[in-house]
DNA sequence: CGAAAAATTGACGTTGACGTAAACTACGTC
DNA sequence: GACGTAGTTTACGTCAACGTCAATTTTTCG
């Protein structure tokens, strides 16, 4: 009923988009709730349809969460700002004021370079980690060979 | 009243730890009274006393909670396990049988085996991440470029 | 020594990020 | 067109990781 072959191909139910990005129906509604992932779309009977981009942008707040730490009200604040710059492609056409683009794209720029301080501070600190772990990890080698060799049980 | 010269300089109480490593001192009682850390020492009143060692304790709690994303169960794990083999080291001379060493070190290497491969992932996710932001970083200078020539106000 | 500052234990409160139960409705299918 | 599965809203429950009193010592310092 859209427009071409297939472009509402993309119309996947809750529990399916569930299960393929690996969160919960519970939490697909919460981030909703809260205004984090609105889906895009919804049945006549008033179910959710959750398109390919829908998925990506699951993927993402988990990705903001579990491997930067933030916590779901920074990462509202980080998708806003994307989806400002998004609306820019977007209503390219449309009257958007000079000074407004402007102050996305500042904004942008801004947590942009916020989000690549904290990546590099965790790269230095996953580096450290690891350093100590391997170092620990040629010990517990030297132990294993001592251990053995006195006593091969 | 320890031993030498000055052994017992490493006496802080529980506001300057807190101070020094940035956690509120409710943390810290926290952290003894789910056994994660507790001082190595308190004073003749009852007044807890944190050495160099414990400092460290909790900047290595904080890295694992932090860095890793571990939550305080699976680092009292980490912890327990790194203790036992630092207990190895203290007792070296007491009688702690080879099968319990073996044991001891077994655990040890395989909770460093699996922190090992949580770190290499992290770092495949963060160095994703850094791609992605730095290729958003020039497309917004770009754009920067695109707004400025239009219109430098 | 005496008062202010800091610690102690105990207990209850809070916040984020969902889990879970209930009562009802929409959807595919036989 | 009945029926089982999945989805909807509403609402209360939960769990981790602390925060925040409050009443009572301890410790430090002039």
């Amino acid at each position: 009923m859209t427009a071409a072959g297939r472009p509402d191909s993309d119309a996947m139910r809750i529990g399916e988009a569930a299960a393929t990005t690996g969160v919960s129906t519970r939490t697909l509604r919460f981030y909703e709730e809260i205004g984090l992932l609105v889906p895009s779309g919804r049945s006549a009977g008033g179910a959710r349809r959750y398109s390919e981009a829908d998925l990506a942008r699951i993927h993402h707040i988990r990705d903001l969460q579990e491997v930067l730490g933030f916590d779901l009200g920074e990462i509202k604040e980080v998708l806003r700002c994307e989806d400002a710059l998004g609306g820019l492609r977007t209503e390219y056409r449309a009257g958007v004021p000079d000074r407004r683009r402007h102050e996305i794209l500042v904004e942008a720029s801004d947590i942009n370079a916020r989000m690549r301080s904290v990546v590099a501070a965790k790269q230095e600190a996953l580096a450290a980690m690891q350093a100590e772990l391997e170092e620990k990890a040629a010990r517990y080698r030297t132990l294993a060979r001592q251990l053995g060799q006195v006593r091969t049980d």
